[in-house]
DNA sequence: TGCCATCGTCGATGCGCTTCGACACCGACG
DNA sequence: CGTCGGTGTCGAAGCGCATCGACGATGGCA
């Protein structure tokens, strides 16, 4: 293994000298500098991390709390991780991932080890038990989602509340007076997932404000699920000519689910959805859809990150506003 | 920060003590161990990663390399990184994710900086670039997916050329003479992904033997190129009975599709696809399918790489049998 | 009772780095 | 010419842990 001494000796300088050239917290002349930096080139230096880590107690990296439940959507998921991690590199740092499973041991155990500078944690919950232990923790956190009472951590989300008032909003432009909205699966609500509690209570709002009809159901995955929540809400309401859905497994099986009853998309129902961009586009009726912005939301969360680990101690909200995009699955309803 | 000097002081021990009680690495006094583990479950005490990293050249971290594309199947990547992380959590380890984007510079890094003591890397091409980085590197690495000269290197992943044949022999076992693939997008292809290419040749071999009829083409995701592709292939041959597709994200699209041209599934066409369970799963037709075990191969993954870690180090090729499930989507061809 | 082997514990050392205080050198200024 | 303030470099002191050799205690055996 090659070290700081290595270098410094290739170099004919002091080790200190080496870690001030690597740093910049001292001035080095020019002359120096470019010494140290060739060898450094020559040799191949890299600092070793644990190392450093002692020395500095920083570790440069970023830990993740993913949730890896397959009843959420697992491209939403995979984006945000992507994009969290390129931003994490462009700020030098590393991204080590850590399952929701592991409960909040898990982040107790990285936060006394020292295993990571900061935590980030995906699919918040209402009530999260995490919380408590989050502020206990004294490493900057910043939360994906809203928990009722974040008191004190950051948070950064699209802001699902503004997404459903959105999706309401354009049905009853259209002229909707009655619509539904599909949500995730009922497991989903029960953990009382932030996301969810919040683009729900949006929708009922938003409903209520434009006088529109509305109904909502909980649906699983599978084609059964999907069928029979149809079949529910077209028994309660037949007069039904809008869906919001705001859960993206469901949709292929919703889509050939409503050809399959004859229900054309959008002349005899509009069909609004909250999925990534890519995915509304991938269907055959091309879909009017809320974005889900997981890039976005990945960068800003370590942008905010970031600045807690310089020294902003401020914690912020931050939620991203929702952009519609209108494609063929919306239309007026025929009177 | 509690240290092990704390737990020691607070035991009546010497912090080597403590050491030897975390690590069993010497024999200790069962009195002795009952207090220092007392003090150390009192204390919270976790030990500094980078200070054991530094003192035993050990980081206790996995490092792995994912594919941040959104043109590979997402579900699978996810499937897999879970069960890698899960199985890596019970070895006592944690993952850093790096994704491909960042090449073989970022494979030096992590290795000359012992921010990881191993390496899992994904998505593999047949001749691809990191293999001799990778070789040279002389940490531990195991690859998903199978390149042309291993060399080496430690391999797992589906046998996807036994799944090929298997989905020809499924077909021709019915009575099918004419089939044809469908692949994932040109550039997967283009990049020579080995899994892949293992299929295709698969798929060809197994039709020749069988003598039947056979075509294959790559598809992207979007609806007119599924749409595309169908059209050429019905060209091709009217007589097509059979699909065989090896891309997930084209499913949903290319059943709608296939419903529009007035095509049942499996009355006029037969479908078996490559893709995991839960999937085959959600269509209306339940679909015929070779699982993608993605979960049995991150395990796998981690479990290789646990052993070479351990000092096992003949590297090994391990490829899994492919299982087919036979569920709606395949029949008999009428004649 | 005396000797040796074994078991359990201790102290010292070093892993590679950052960081702080010290210091040598230089030019500018009185 | 002497002094002072910068600037650039150095040496040393840890950071918290694992590990090795050493050593005291204990028990077995003659």
């Amino acid at each position: 293994m090659v070290t700081i001494n290595d270098v410094a000796n290739a170099a004919g300088v002091a080790p200190s000298t080496v870690s001030y050239v690597i740093s910049g917290k001292r001035s080095i002349s020019p002359k120096t500098r470019r010494l140290v930096e060739d060898s450094i080139r020559k040799l191949g230096y890299h600092p070793h991390a644990g190392a450093r880590a002692l020395a500095s107690s920083k570790t440069n990296v970023l830990a993740l709390v993913v949730p890896l439940r397959t009843d959420l959507n697992v491209a939403v998921v995979m984006e945000f991780v992507a994009s969290a991690v390129t931003a994490a590199r462009a700020h030098d740092h590393d991204l080590l991932l850590l399952t929701k499973d592991e409960g909040p041991a898990a982040l107790q155990r990285v936060a006394s080890s020292a295993i990571a500078d900061a935590l980030m944690v995906m699919d918040v919950e209402t009530a999260d038990p995490r919380v408590p232990m989050l502020l206990a923790l004294d490493l900057p956190v910043v939360l994906i989602g809203v928990p009722d009472h974040p008191a004190g951590l950051s948070c950064v989300d699209l802001d699902f509340t503004a997404a459903a008032s959105a999706c309401v909003a354009h049905l009853a432009d259209l002229g909707h007076r009655s619509i539904a909205l599909i949500g995730p699966s009922p497991a989903v609500y029960r953990r009382g997932t932030s996301y969810a509690t919040r683009f729900l209570r949006g929708f009922d709002e938003a409903a209520k404000s434009r006088d529109v009809r509305a109904a909502s159901r909980s649906c699983a995955h599978s084609y059964e699920a999907v069928s029979a929540c149809l079949d529910d809400l077209l028994a309660t309401d037949p007069g039904l000519t809008g869906l919001v859905v705001h859960n993206e497994a469901v949709l292929p099986g919703l889509l050939s689910d409503l050809r399959h009853r004859g229900l054309r998309v959008p002349e005899d129902i509009s069909v609004i959805a909250v999925c990534p961009d890519s995915m509304a586009e991938q269907h055959a009726v091309a879909l009017t859809n809320v974005a889900i912005p997981a890039e976005e939301v990945g960068t800003q969360a370590v942008e905010m990150t970031m600045r807690r680990l310089a020294g902003h101690t401020t914690p912020e909200v931050r939620l991203l506003g929702p952009r519609l995009t209108r494609r063929e699955s919306t239309a007026s309803p025929r009177s």
